[in-house]
DNA sequence: AGGTTTTTTTACCACTTGGTAAATACACGA
DNA sequence: TCGTGTATTTACCAAGTGGTAAAAAAACCT
């Protein structure tokens, strides 16, 4: 016995969903959620808007499944800065993770900022019950590494709060930074600076 | 003569432009251009939204308005950034000056956010003819500080970049930060960290 | 006070947008 | 290939939204 009622997708339905979250993506997170249309959605995915409507109950059920996948995603790197690992090394393969989820998952950060920006309508009580424990024991963690004299004094919240910010910042502030400076020197730039950074920050 | 034919506007046209711009600031930080409505600024000023539109023209110009004001106030801490001071000081005033706009105008922050966030429809021109001199004069400036050994040495460009994501973040997520740690522990707390990563950054 | 200009309200409209009902086309197992 | 459930389209609607016209009310100025 299963522990559901709901028959297993078919393979219609697995593709279409997929496609229409695809499209949801690219459209919330350039417009925001009021800014997004479904007809905006529907044309995205080549799909028409009752249809749409046939896979999701309504726009908002299409934010809140977007925001709910993004969740673990986002939780992702996070989680794998393991206790048992050299601290410095940690915190910069963390920073990296960071790093590459703002080159790789633009759409994903900006569907997140633009989430926070107003005030996490749909998402507070995800950053509540998941991400807060989280923090709390990564914080706790680094305390732990700092007592132990291999890092640095500093307060790990500001501390990961300045890692959220100055990776996050290459997906977000996209728009200004293209105008500010050429794309090539973005990648490689960035990585050295911030590993520079962080590296004199943490070196106790 | 006067340089224009606009004749010198009213206290009563002062006073509810200023209204309608300051409950237009709210409304727009909060959900974004498309989330705004006239409707609710209307309300928010205690005006009637078809006097709204005797003294702006649509929605697009209060937003444009908006806009406009933000980017003096935005430019204005690092215009002040002076060749003539120490290098370090400046710096570090600088990210200072960055925090208390950060905690004093947040809607500012979110507006700007927001802009940006949507790919700056509005205000990519102004970055490109207002924001990209002085970024490049003030990166020239800090190459030169850290050509005569005054500072470490460091892309400008990112370090700026960095100053602007650590204390913007503050305003911009702000509703994500008031789940993880209680408020009181902000103000000082942001301070005391930003000096620390930026004097040890910094530091030739 | 009286006339003129500025300000505000009332009533309205065209268009967009999220969503629905019902008919139609399609897929797929027996 | 036929029938049944699945998928898609067509036609539509109610609410919300940006915006307008014109009348009414204040404010201002001799």
């Amino acid at each position: 016995m299963t522990t559901g009622t709901e028959k297993k997708p078919s393979r219609i339905q697995l593709r279409n969903r997929h496609r229409i979250l695809d499209a949801a993506l690219n459209v919330f997170s350039q417009h925001g959620y009021r800014g997004a249309t479904l007809d905006l959605i529907a044309k995205e995915a080549g799909i028409s808007k009752p249809n749409i409507l046939y896979y999701f109950s309504g726009k908002e059920e299409i934010h809140v499944t977007l925001l709910n996948q993004l969740m673990e995603t986002w939780l992702d790197p996070l989680i794998e800065m393991d206790a048992s690992g050299d601290p410095m090394t940690e915190l910069l393969a963390y920073v990296q993770r960071k790093l590459d989820m703002a080159r790789d998952l633009p759409r994903e950060s900006r569907l997140f900022a633009n989430e926070i920006l107003q005030g996490a309508p749909r998402m507070g009580p995800h950053l509540a019950s998941d991400l807060k424990p989280l923090f709390d024991e990564k914080c706790a963690l680094i305390e732990t590494w700092i007592h132990e004299g291999k890092l640095a004094k500093v307060d790990p919240r500001h501390l990961i709060f300045s890692i959220w910010s100055t990776t996050q910042h290459y997906a977000d502030f996209e728009a200004q930074i293209d105008v500010l400076m050429p794309k090539r020197a973005k990648e490689d730039g960035a990585t050295d600076y911030l590993n520079a950074m962080f590296t004199k920050l943490l070196s106790p």
